[in-house]
DNA sequence: TGCTCATGTGAATAGCTCTTCAGATGACAG
DNA sequence: CTGTCATCTGAAGAGCTATTCACATGAGCA
């Protein structure tokens, strides 16, 4: 038994419990992980942040590239810009977009490197059948 | 102009644009990076991974760490184990479950490093205003 | 000034995701 | 066998997300 939050709770390694939770970074910092892994869940999203691993594009050719529509892109780069993943630089009536996060740069090149050297593991089977 | 898909789309970056598309890794590994940062979206599965980090954790401990319902962690492990992020381990009645994905692993090692020494960026304002 | 083009925006809809509830399963104790 | 406990599951509802459409903005050009 272990008071968690004020409630009661039954657990069976107490100990290792306490640990885990003390080891645990503050709710703030994980719910903005979450949120960078959220901007990075979108496969439209994913290819326009990939096309910008190489250098700026425009809006159009964001759009070229990555098969979308020039507003979804602008929508989808909108969200990008918010959260300061993603820089414009204009010129004249273009736009030009950068990668700005390091640190999504870092994620991304880490993910793309293993999905290369793995084979495509498909889901919809059990773990333990 | 660039004939994408069998449509004629305006870019402003021709050779750029075809040759970012060639570099551009195939749909399906796309669709499944974008899965995984799906499964790393969530804050309470997160809380689950960062919990299993240290080693494993039956399904009431979990609960408790993460301070979820035990049918909320079970559905989410279910999630985890059907991409065979996450393994079980069942000793009787009771299923230790622990972090079988060395690729998520590091993600996500990669990731709590920077909110550590990252003062919280927070959205809801524009890049340029 | 007025036209065109690149981009940005809001509203609306369709689709997905998470949580909860109620109940099922399967293991252990008596 | 019966009751209890840990875990699992399906269905349902609430909430969130992405895409589209129609239009706004603002720069360059005639």
């Amino acid at each position: 038994m272990l008071i968690v939050d004020g409630c009661t709770v039954k657990v069976v390694d107490a100990d290792r419990v306490t640990a885990v939770r003390e080891r645990m970074p503050p709710a703030d910092d994980l719910t903005d992980t979450a949120d960078v892994f959220g901007l990075l869940s979108d496969p439209n999203r994913l290819r326009l942040l990939v096309a910008l691993l190489d250098g700026e594009l425009c809006v159009c050719d964001l759009a070229a590239v990555t098969g979308q529509s020039e507003s979804a892109v602008s929508h989808a780069l909108r969200l990008l810009r918010a959260h300061r993943i993603v820089a414009a630089r204009r010129s004249g009536r273009m736009a030009y977009y950068r990668l700005e996060d390091p640190h999504v740069r870092m994620l991304l090149d880490l993910a793309l490197a293993h999905t290369e050297h793995t084979d495509a593991i498909h889901p919809e089977r059990e773990g333990t059948p």
